[in-house]
RNA sequence: GGUGGCGUGGCCGAGAGGCGAGGCAGCGGCCUGCAAAGCCGUAUACACGGGUUCGAAUCCCGUCGCCACCUCCA
């Protein structure tokens, strides 16, 4: 079964053959580094991280780029904003401060790093050559008003508006904030003119004069420095297919490159129906959102509906995430003291186990996470019959189960027995505390002292430890 | 005006012509000192109106509602 892709520019599920056997190179739109993260920039690095550790899993050798924007207009108004506020920040140390906000949100929730993550501001000389090729071939000129502006010539391109099926003489006139020396409206900024309002260190060199990058080159000088002309994957959220990836694929395919072959957009994250965004103030900051709830279930609730889809989150959300991923470790719990080895199986124990057919069926037709998701629910019920049933026969199947289940877990970066996640939970002070107690308890209920008993599994409780009893003892676990 | 998407049981969320994915919550049962956990069972679900078909949540037409993008956005 080959693996099937959603392209969203041929608008179709198509196959996925990647350019060189054995190899896929997949781009990636990083953030721009202009303020905190919030949990629509954590669904969409989840997405292609997700994707990245799927591909690796079968066998693929991945080369992933995802870029740094840390220079555009917000970053400049953001500092000059703080300035005048009183605050000494510039610009960079601004981008560089939240740069690492992103990085710090995306290790808790476990999203490998990229092969490279390439920042704009070291790639301008490229992006430079781009222009100067793109005046070449007659698809780019320099501001009409003598500036040192250079704007991307749409007229000139036929193609314009391919990726999202736009008709260029149907598209509203762009509401420019500086219109200045265009020839068409719809004409976009592939070189700003340096302003003297805009700090000296926010320009660079360029044969028209100095200037910064407009937004949209930066990617396309980027993926084709470290991917080549031509590569596999270009991934976004959905609301960059227009304008950032149509101007991206303009003027990369103008400029003589064939660009990506297939487009991949994630979709957005609703709250209570409504687009998540800072004008709307119901803005879902990442470190709020790793403060509520595990990082891991975090991780499990962005995955829980289909990439493509809005995944719509509320305030029960991260707790039914938290009941959902805890039966699954409930399980893992299980299947260890029945003598599972759980460090033997997954990534982090050598010999990957074999995937469930229907787990890599679901995940080879355009990443079905939730049906993967199924697959895991439905073999951790199979397990838990296997473990109340307690045969002969059925030791070898739990063992099967448990391994499938890890196999699958390590495969969406969500087996919490991974080192990642080992944080000390449970420390040694706190096993060592409850454990006299489970044992005083223990002692009260075999002279039948129920009350007692009752009393320290009360008190534990009012703690956030919960007990389960079992026919070999009782097990807790923080709630 | 243009482009794209969505409407599934109390909630989240898959599926895309024929056995009701999965999870959360609920109800009944088993187990348990009682619980918890687990297991088993449990739902007249597919916005509305027509049509095509032996059969439609799924295809077609229409209607209603919601959302996104159209040069700041993951």
């Amino acid at each position: 079964m080959k693996q099937r892709i959603y392209d969203s520019r041929a608008q179709a599920v198509v196959d996925f053959e990647p350019r060189e056997p054995g190899r896929v190179s997949l781009y990636v739109c990083g953030p721009t580094v202009q303020s905190a993260p919030h949990i629509g920039h954590l669904r969409s690095v989840l997405v292609y991280d997700q994707m990245r550790r799927w591909f690796e899993a079968t066998g693929l050798d991945v080369t992933m780029i995802r870029n740094v924007t840390d220079i555009d207009d917000k970053i400049l108004d953001h500092a000059r904003a703080g300035q005048e506020a009183g605050g000494t920040e510039e610009w960079w140390a601004l981008a560089y401060r939240v740069e690492r906000e992103f990085t710090a949100a995306y290790d808790a929730l476990g999203v490998l790093p990229p092969t490279y993550e390439p920042r704009a501001t070291a790639n301008i000389a490229e992006m430079v050559a781009l222009i100067e090729r793109l005046i070449e071939r007659g698809h780019a000129y320099q501001a009409g008003d003598g500036s040192a502006s250079v704007y991307f010539d749409t007229a000139s391109w036929p193609e314009y508006g391919a990726l999202t099926r736009q008709r260029r003489d149907q598209m509203e006139d762009a509401a420019d904030s500086e219109p200045v020396g265009k020839r068409d409206p719809r004409d976009f900024a592939l070189w700003k003119a340096h302003r003297g309002s805009e700090p000296e260190s926010a320009s660079w060199p360029s044969p028209w004069g100095r200037g910064r990058p407009g937004w949209h080159i930066e990617c396309s000088a980027m993926a084709s420095r470290y991917l080549g002309a031509e590569f596999d994957i270009h991934g976004g959220g959905l609301d960059l297919r227009f304008p950032h990836h149509e101007n991206e694929l303009a003027q990369s395919q103008a400029a003589g490159d064939p660009f990506a072959r297939h487009w991949i957009h994630n979709g957005l994250v609703n709250t209570g129906g409504q687009k998540m965004s800072k004008s709307l103030g119901n803005s879902l900051f990442a470190a709020d959102l790793l403060a509520q709830a595990r990082p891991i279930v975090l991780r499990y609730f962005l995955g829980s509906a289909h990439y493509r889809s809005v995944l719509e989150y509320s305030e029960t959300s991260l707790a039914e995430a938290e009941a959902a991923f805890s039966r699954i470790e409930g399980f893992l719990a299980r299947a260890a003291e029945a003598g599972v080895d759980l460090a033997g199986a997954g990534a982090s124990g050598g010999a990957s186990p074999e995937l469930p057919a229907e787990f890599v069926a679901a995940m080879r037709d355009d990443f079905a996470l939730p049906q993967a998701l199924a697959v895991i629910h439905q073999t951790v019920r199979a397990g838990n019959s296997a473990l109340d049933a307690r045969t002969e026969q059925d030791a070898a199947q739990i063992h099967a189960y448990t391994y499938q289940i890890l196999g699958m877990l390590d495969v969406l970066g969500l087996n919490p027995n991974d080192a990642h996640w080992a944080a000390a939970e449970r420390t040694t002070a706190l096993d060592s505390l409850v454990s006299d107690l489970l044992e005083q308890r223990s002692e009260a209920r075999a002279s039948r002292d129920f009350a007692k008993s009752d009393e320290i599994r009360d008190a534990l409780h009012r703690a956030g430890i919960s007990l389960e009893d079992t026919p070999t003892g009782t097990r807790w676990s923080l709630t």
